[in-house]
DNA sequence: TATTATACTGTATATATATTCAGTATTTAT
DNA sequence: ATAAATACTGAATATATATACAGTATAATA
């Protein structure tokens, strides 16, 4: 990226408060009326300059064809709203409107896995994996899991969070990470049993 | 906000899709285009319809002058770009460019309080905290601390992140959250010590 | 010294664009 | 049964807008 001028960056920061303002990008004769020019040929050559030198891209032909180059919004990162779920009602469907607490915007890329939701924690079973009362865990919903995941599993109409470990074809074992909680033994025969997902990050906030 | 029909809604993702794409809002035309309708009235009628719902507003005889309400750019929420510091070379201030791993786009009102910079956790002091290693603490940088506050210390060269206690007007002690890790007590009138700041947020990515 | 980039005014114009009007048809409320 | 909302085509038009052309002036560069 090139050396800007100040006037370049006068005209690079009116687009970009214009954009915040209204939504779109400003024509000419919109960043003329901001800064005081006379012409709109003013604007058109500092526009001109500020695409030779990287820092916007101009659709010929298109009104307010202006986009700032390496702005947040331009594809790349996705900014997204999530549902906090809080306790589960029994036999309600997790993400149950009833079951939503607030939402959380973050970027849909925050985590290394594309993730759902976030469950709020309680107790604490997970507590020597770092995972405390309320802390937010990002869950993903799938069924892929490895032995030593943390997933948020349903037992009968009771949503837990353990470490996952199958003991053989028909019997999985739940293991907390907190002594004073005893383990759970799955046998997929006898219990009504699922997999809600797994996590794949964690938020605390203090 | 009433309800909106399945056209409504292709012509509202539309907009957003075509947005995220080139950084400004479609015409009556382009909206045709995307959607198979072949004429701009047809755009027009389903604006108009998503404009008395209140999901778009329309700047009348603006050219592109669609902006979608309640949308994440518009204000309220900015997203900003924080670094994530590692390992902290001694000596150097904590924010130097040398120490900056890499930076995260996140909301700034992600946490309850506003913050500068995330620090990469090293070690398991602050274990039973539910800090482990590697995770993310969001340090916010003040020197108005209580007891009880996790804060990220400076004693000589090293950056440690410990409780803060004040047991006197002059000594402060460090309290680890790990059994295996002793506590620091510092002298105010011997060591050299600084506050950088404290925690008021965690991410973990797993 | 000549050249290029910057920084403007002022005028003109082709066209990109919003927007209105005239229809047709289907579905949903009252 | 009638009105209102939805969902379109098709054509026409005023104007919003990009953009070229003709100048002037200053500072930086080669």
């Amino acid at each position: 990226m090139k050396e800007i001028t100040t006037q370049q960056q006068r005209v690079l920061d009116c687009i970009q408060v214009y954009l915040n303002k209204t939504g779109f990008p400003p024509t000419r004769a919109d960043i003329c009326k901001e800064l005081g020019f006379k012409s709109p040929n003013s604007a058109e050559t500092h526009l001109r300059a500020l695409e030779k030198k990287g820092f916007i891209s101009i659709e010929s032909g298109t009104s307010r064809g202006i986009s700032i180059i390496g702005s947040s919004n331009s594809s790349a990162e996705i900014q997204d709203e999530y549902p906090v779920i809080g306790l589960v009602a029994a036999g309600s469907p997790t993400l149950a409107t009833e079951n939503i607490e607030n939402k959380i915007n973050c970027p849909n890329n925050f985590f290394d896995s594309q993730f759902d939701y976030f469950l709020k924690v309680k107790g604490l079973s997970m507590k020597d994996a770092g995972i405390m009362e309320d802390d937010l865990v990002a869950v993903k919903k799938t069924s892929e899991i490895k032995n030593g995941d943390i997933v948020i599993a349903r037992i009968d109409d009771e949503v837990t969070i353990k470490f996952f470990k199958r003991k053989s074809e028909k019997v999985i074992e739940l293991e907390a990470a907190n002594e004073d909680y005893k383990n759970i033994i799955i046998d997929l025969e006898v219990e009504d049993f699922a997999i809600e997902g797994k996590s794949v990050g964690l938020l605390r906030k203090n």
